[in-house]
DNA sequence: ACGCAAAGTTGCACTCAGTGCAAGTTTGCT
DNA sequence: AGCAAACTTGCACTGAGTGCAACTTTGCGT
């Protein structure tokens, strides 16, 4: 067994807690909540909230998005042939599909973020873990030190940003499509050198 | 005058506590410093402290590197028909020109800041705020509702990313050149959409 | 069923960040 | 000199986060 009782326990907890904050912090904003609120309606101590997490703005938050370990391994998977670019971009449609599934967590959160800027920051904290991990591995790939050369950061960052960006409009306009086709446009775009779009359905 | 004595003595006492901070924190790391200890150093009350920094890692973070809003600045001044991408590649090399006078107080904050991942979330948040700005103002030029259409942010990631990761890796060479010229060959790459590079310095 | 050890929970006491308020002090202006 | 605005400061307070030492629960061997 995954050592039953106690680690269904703590995970069960886990969850409480996170869910208790994020609703609580909706309904009251980040500073409104204390921890001693989140443990209350998670039935533990507030003593307990720290061990499981490390701030209030983490429970608030929750567990990342996309586990980065996660698209580290779809990147890794990628045969060595392929040219980066298009090795990260396989590697983000991967994570469209993970992310989908959990839209409406996904959703809560992220008008959230948006609302309070505060918690922005701890967001994105996840996202530098990840892409370290994502800088290191195209560094390998291309044979090139990411400590002395550029792209492998630039290439990362461009996908991290197309992420981000994407699903922020794609939440924005309330799912209007695969989450998947709107990230492959957006390499598209990077893939041809962000020249400048046509500005919109204009002429005539 | 500008508001003389007042005024400058605010400027002083603003660097003073920024840079007791600075120092303090690379002596014993940012939590090894208090509030009490910093406004010490500045010669000021410790209450006095938050009525120039809402924060202890605001303090030692200090000011950012480049003024949000002179970058933004520097955008708005370019001509309107010019591609997006050519607009910020002028407003980045000219935050470069400023950058790099104040060389020396940058890599004292990017070493502490590298060493303590915790100040890097204090930093990403000015780099959040400008990035905001510039992806109206992209969205203005281009007449693309950056709430509907992915481009501006796209284009403004990038640019902020190549200013991110130009500047550390100059940093880490101990600037090798001018940083002007770096930032110009990671916009010549984002151009040409970040094709594979050549391995090293390799053909024959 | 019993008891032991490890893991988890909790209360307590503490340090420190950060805020609001109501003084006091300094500066600029007339 | 005298007034008003700006700035500083002390005080009292809330709340985050930590270390420690009990206490309780769970897992496991006998």
């Amino acid at each position: 067994m995954t050592e039953g009782l106690r680690e269904r326990k703590k995970a069960e907890t886990r969850l409480a807690l996170s869910s208790a904050a994020l609703r609580l912090a909706e309904q009251l904003g980040p500073d409104g909540v204390t921890v001693e609120a989140i443990a209350e309606a998670a039935g533990v101590s507030p003593r307990t909230f720290f061990n499981y997490f490390s701030s209030k703005d983490d429970a608030i938050v929750g567990i990342n998005p996309s586990d980065p370990s996660q698209m580290l391994e779809d990147l890794a998977r990628r045969p060595a042939g392929e040219p980066p670019l298009a090795s990260l971009r396989a590697a983000t449609l991967a994570v469209a599909g993970r992310l989908e599934a959990h839209a409406d967590d996904l959703v809560a959160r992220d008008h959230l973020v948006q609302r309070y800027p505060s918690l922005a920051v701890r967001r994105t904290a996840g996202y530098a873990v990840m892409e370290q991990a994502l800088v290191e591995e195209i560094g390998r790939r291309t044979g090139l030190d990411p400590a002395r050369d550029p792209y492998p950061a630039l290439a990362v960052a461009a996908a991290i940003a197309a992420i981000r960006v994407v699903v922020a409009v794609w939440h924005d306009q309330d799912r209007p499509g695969p989450l998947a086709d709107a990230l492959a446009a957006a390499f598209d775009q990077i893939a041809a050198g962000l020249p400048a779009p046509v500005p919109a359905l204009s002429p005539g």
